[in-house]
DNA sequence: GTATAAGCTTGACCTGGATCAAAACACGCG
DNA sequence: CGCGTGTTTTGATCCAGGTCAAGCTTATAC
């Protein structure tokens, strides 16, 4: 168990959720957290336990699922740096994904109870917090919406494109995870994956294993109908 | 245009998300928001939008609804007294979903700039806005889960026993809204609700119009495979 | 290098739920 | 009170996507 050393502060410090606290205050954040390296598909917490920390995706990949109707799917694939499960946090309440590795990864472990005590403390903390939460009502409400009113080859093109975008939009860029993975967030399973991302070539896409190329954006866009509403900035 | 008037506010203070905040505070944004009757299947607001006001449903029933890829569903529906659109106004980002009134409605609007204004000032109604966007950010991710896991006979079974214990486990209660909109809000159909409908009665379940009454909570538990994690308290 | 396992793809088939059509019902209005 | 409009139900059919079963490809071990 290591606590927060100078090394990996900058970055983690850097998120939009950290970034305009106090100082000290995130000081005190840090030093009561701990750095935690774990291996690949190992499960960090399960839906229904009590949220004891916050947890912040410092290098790695993590998948968030929840689990009911005697089936698993995935609700979230969570990059580095990214903070998860924040409103299991705030309300105090069980989680209702679980989380797993999907490689070795390097966690943050923020104790729940301070984050809580702090954030009553730091006001701009708080605001960073509320933001955080909304956005991340938002992303919710397109998954929903996305699930209810598209099929899925449609999600899954619009996945590809908002993935381009999210990367600074290249043309070309490696899907991260695996498929099945994938396939499970788009809420499908993996031989359907397979026949929509075959489905894909002739709409302007191009794909080689976990190698994407969007040959036509144009021709994408037209096939996935995007939200008429643009991404949030962030 | 109407200012909020004596006789609303008492129903409105009530409410987690002004309840705790200090009382002149509350009053600032009271006097300057004001409450507006709004007939039947009138459009409030729709996605794209701006979002001016925070909207606080007083009286009526109101859908929010999404569009997208050419058709449209419903992603809630708000009883009174309850607000709407919160996300949206703390972020500061337009509408994702529209709303539209089912019934004639009285709605409070409070304008987003006010609100964004005051939640900045006062610590309480910041929390409680920040436990509000954390409660629901959960009951998305339970909507999404339910949409990914269940088929539409359960969910219906489970729409069915969450909103029986919503209203404090009685046996028999009415539904609210249309059977269509009910549908939407479910992702499926009118005619396969009819069916689902159907094919709950001998488990558990005994239908007659609008008219729900819940013969055997347990059977239709066991058909429904409700959530592990127990709805959070409200 | 080969063996073994795991992921991915392809094909055949099945099923839950959508769509289309029409009958039954409910309700507001003249 | 009866008509007309809109909702709900019932039935028949269709289709997107799930399931099952092989092959195939890629990675890891030996």
């Amino acid at each position: 168990m290591n606590f927060v050393r100078i090394g990996e502060k900058p970055e983690i410090a850097r998120l939009p959720l950290f970034r305009d606290m106090d100082d000290g205050k995130r000081e005190r954040i840090f030093s009561g957290s701990f750095l935690q390296v774990f291996p690949p598909q190992l499960t960090l917490f399960e839906a229904g336990q009590q949220s004891d920390f916050l947890y912040v995706l410092v290098d790695g990949l993590v998948e968030l699922y929840a689990v009911g109707a005697g089936r698993e799917t995935t609700m979230r694939i969570v990059e580095p740096v990214t903070s998860f499960i924040l409103a299991a946090v705030v309300t105090d309440m069980p989680f209702l994904m679980s989380a797993r590795t999907l490689v070795s990864s390097r966690v943050m472990l923020v104790p729940a109870a301070l984050m809580r005590e702090v954030i009553k403390q730091d006001a701009a903390l708080m605001q960073a917090t509320m933001q955080e939460l909304a956005i991340g009502y938002r992303g919710l409400v397109r998954a929903l919406t996305d699930m209810k009113l598209r099929q899925s080859g449609e999600r899954l093109g619009n996945y590809l494109l908002e993935q381009s975008a999210r990367l600074g939009d290249p043309v070309a860029f490696e899907l991260n995870g695996e498929k099945r993975v994938l396939a499970s967030l788009l809420g499908m399973t993996p031989e359907n994956l397979s026949r929509a991302f075959g489905a894909l070539r002739g709409h302007g896409l191009s794909i080689n294993g976990s190698q994407i190329s969007i040959t036509d954006r144009e021709r994408l866009a037209a096939f996935s109908r995007p939200d008429s509403v643009p991404a949030d900035p962030r």
